[in-house]
DNA sequence: GGGCGGCAAACGTCGGACGTATCTATAGTG
DNA sequence: CACTATAGATACGTCCGACGTTTGCCGCCC
């Protein structure tokens, strides 16, 4: 595993020192491979890989670059984690949720603007108006919490609750939701966290998150001990 | 982009379907290539890359196997991610931590057992012994925080926050701190969060955790802006 | 000045070859 | 019978060379 494994830490090296910034291009794959001692073939695998993590951006016909770093890019990488995480770790995830998306809400509370506060307000009302579409629910409900946690300015913050609240675990809960019933309550736990920020009101907001985290962890719950029981 | 990113998709697919459950058997290569409809070179850049994500484990010689996806494995790219994340963008980081970690604190107040609690006042009397080497006192650092976290039991958690706390990021503040002849008082929060957990506060854990992460923070600021006038 | 066409550069994919590590089954030995 | 040593098969690691396709750019033409 040598060759290829350094020359992933080579050129992520040269990154990190500054060698090679944001937006710079790397050499043409075949002079890359001899300045690090390994065939094309090598090469190829380690820009693979760290095009994967979002670090390169490799344009086709043009050359390979470094991308912005930003952590929107590099921590993308965290959700398709989160996918392939199974039954019970899916509950630690959930209590990740619960301990930091109350203290994040609280926080856009302080730092949201009026326009986002509008935006948020017509996210509740599509929402209200899919309660049917469980397909329109999620995704709703994934913008919905997408901008109030932008709404605290901090790109990781949002980056990282963006990928611990993955697709597939959004869908499992709302499954529970609808099929239990409780998808209008929900909607309705969202309606007090939109007036709780409208307020300004950082204590109420964070009571009604973390409020909010725990029906979607006990419909989680429910659905797991569903499914461990086929 | 299409082949071989196709190829890393059907495997992702074929592993959170459950139809490649952890610990299975990938076939070999050439015949992957085949059932995947594109040559082995292009495989070996699939594998490479679910390798480098912690999901397939490589062994030469014997074959590809599916990895426990344990979070401690799936969430480690977390760290080096971090690790790629420059200047401003470590603040948010910091700002994640100051979020999590008291929350993640209390919560080990309450779940901490006697022997990891007996593990923890050793590793502060291996900071207190350290106290002029930057070096193990990173390390000793790095061993305190990691131990009150993994009380909480939840290997999520865990994994996430160890990766926020990267050893780049880490190093910086340290460095911050011993120029500023700090590092004693740094040492003191230490204790301070010790006697917290020692007395089961979960109040207490939580605020001198909050004390703690705001001084690294401070610190922070220090060294990003002595950096930037450089 | 602007649009069009062709050339060169660079990545995408393929096929085959050979080296090396690992596992296993077999034969041998005490 | 149990254990060891060895030979073969299996599978990944690395390299090389070739060709297709895309993209960017520059010069030509209108």
């Amino acid at each position: 595993m040598a060759l290829t494994d350094d020359a992933i830490a080579k050129i992520r090296s040269m990154i990190s020192s500054g060698e090679l910034p944001p937006g710079a291009r790397l050499p043409p794959e075949p002079q890359l491979a001899a300045q690090m001692g390994l065939s094309r073939s090598g090469v190829r695998e380690a820009v693979k890989v760290l095009e994967s993590a979002r670090v390169l951006d490799v344009r086709r016909g043009d050359g390979t670059y470094v991308t912005s770093l930003a952590p929107r890019l590099l921590l993308e990488g965290l959700g398709v984690a989160v996918e392939l995480l199974r039954g019970d770790t899916l509950l630690e995830v959930m209590e990740v949720r619960r301990m930091l998306e109350p203290v994040a809400t609280g926080l856009a509370a302080l730092r949201m603007t009026d326009a986002q506060l509008e935006e948020l307000g017509q996210i509740l009302a599509d929402m209200r108006a899919a309660a049917d579409d469980a397909e329109k629910l999620i995704q709703f409900d994934t913008a919905f919490h997408h901008t109030v946690i932008a709404a605290t300015g901090n790109e990781t913050l949002t980056s990282l609750l963006d990928g611990l609240s993955g697709r597939t675990l959004r869908a499992r809960v709302w499954r529970g939701l609808i099929e239990g019933n409780a998808a209008h309550k929900t909607i309705d736990e969202h309606h007090a966290i939109y007036l709780a920020l409208r307020s300004r009101d950082q204590l109420l907001a964070q009571a009604s998150a973390l409020m909010h985290v725990n029906t979607s962890e006990a419909w989680l719950r429910t659905v797991l001990a569903a499914t461990a029981e086929t």
